[in-house]
DNA sequence: CGTCGGGTTGAGAATGGTCAACTTCAGTGG
DNA sequence: CCACTGAAGTTGACCATTCTCAACCCGACG
């Protein structure tokens, strides 16, 4: 959890040092900034690397934030009274985790492997939510596909049989795995969850997510060595496991 | 389907007619505008009665739009390749149903019982979003309230029992017949969904939905003479069965 | 009075959960 | 280098919840 805070600005256009090159601003909310907004919001950031399994945007009593994923998995959990938990969403970079906008909340965000994001008190997001109409714009269009995202992921959980959930997972790590323009088969790809967490995500026990697992490297449909990674053997057969 | 189209201004403040005492204004996204704004708006909005069964915001050929509901209950539904679908979200008065901006959507939106709307072709609403920064918060706000409620209807649907989701279900009605302050034991409350959507909500079975249904009354839960309104025998059981 | 849609109830099947044993592997210390 | 340990993963046997299929009920409506 270093701080690397940097508020210098590189020589040419008076662009921060720390957002040069950072991947929020090529593709993520702060792509909506410019010259004086993104000195001052770059002062108030912290760039921070985050350990597998701490939490995001709660480091050691720090007021309410709201944090950019740089790179780098982050879980969204919420729990039953019971202790029953479900992963609600799994966010990539570069994407916010926390309450942009005031409004209780109970979710727990952690970091699945490693994660590095880019912090920022809410009260200075929110600050710069009110002063630029374009970043607000962009939290309005990534809190909707957010919302997109959660429902996809509601049809899996109430419909789908535990092979496709499983197969249905694969794929949307493949699909983040290859950023862009598919190659056709790549090589190992590293599955970001534990079978734990996988459980949690797919509404699941362990048991029946290494269960199914097994049962989709037994079709040859996929081949592992180790628990962590997979290659895919047949996408067109994953893709009719995961049912659409 | 019948249009109610009202351009003319009530004498007072130039508030539209169609506006004065609409639910959307006191507490929908339409509360931040005036003057100008809301007549021009207010100018190119439909007033409409959906019937039940009917889908919100595809009116006939009509371009894309987006629609404020007034009263009635919206179901959101999604559906798989294959047949199966489940509703994604219930939305109540006054809400936002439609994107807002533009994306891919594949949604259905259908009248649960009678719905009253106000619907806006997304062309103007986005000049609108624009233009008053207080609406687009609006808009934002209530985007996250409903990735909220689609967490929690997600964590409902992974993790409870089919007990426990017909109680949340049941508690989650009440929570909206009820406005604000909760008078203790109110009468009759009707159910806005018949028990074939209460299935495709909660991600079970017609007969396992009934076979809830029953069990909650003979253990003296609730009770009811006809399927679609029930009473609340004891609110803390209900609470309790619903499983937090 | 018959039919139809929605709802309820029952019997049996099946999917996934539970509990428990076992394997694998990384890390540790002899 | 090897034995030990603990965490994560796999596998198996059994069980429970929910689904499936089918019959039946009931009220609305022709």
């Amino acid at each position: 959890m270093q701080a690397l805070r940097s508020i210098e600005r590189s020589g040419i256009c008076g662009e921060p040092i720390a957002c040069v090159g950072c991947e929020a601003r090529a593709r993520g909310v702060c792509g909506a900034l410019a010259g004086d907004q993104l000195v001052s919001l770059s002062r108030v950031s912290d760039r921070r690397v985050i350990r597998p399994g701490e939490h995001v945007g709660r480091a050691a009593g720090e007021s309410e934030s709201v944090s950019n994923i740089l790179s780098g998995v982050v879980s969204l959990a919420k729990r039953l009274p019971d202790g029953r938990q479900q992963i609600v969403g799994l966010q990539f970079a570069p994407t916010l985790v926390g309450r942009p906008i005031a409004g209780d909340d109970a979710i727990e965000a952690t970091a699945a492997g490693p994660v590095r994001v880019c912090t920022i008190p809410r009260s200075a997001f929110e600050g710069v939510l009110t002063a630029n109409q374009a970043f607000e714009r962009r939290v309005l269009s990534q809190a909707l596909s957010q919302l997109d995202e959660t429902r996809d992921l509601l049809v899996t959980l109430a419909r789908k049989t535990a092979l496709e959930r499983v197969a249905t997972y694969i794929n949307m790590v493949v699909r983040h795995a290859r950023p862009v323009g598919s190659p056709g088969e790549p090589g190992e790809i590293p599955l970001p969850l534990s079978r734990g967490e996988m459980a949690d995500f797919l509404g699941l026990t362990i048991e029946t997510v290494s269960r199914k697992m097994t049962e989709l490297r037994k079709a040859k449909i996929v081949d592992f060595a180790n628990a962590a990674s997979l290659r895919i053997l047949s996408q067109t057969r994953l893709d009719q496991a995961a049912g659409g």
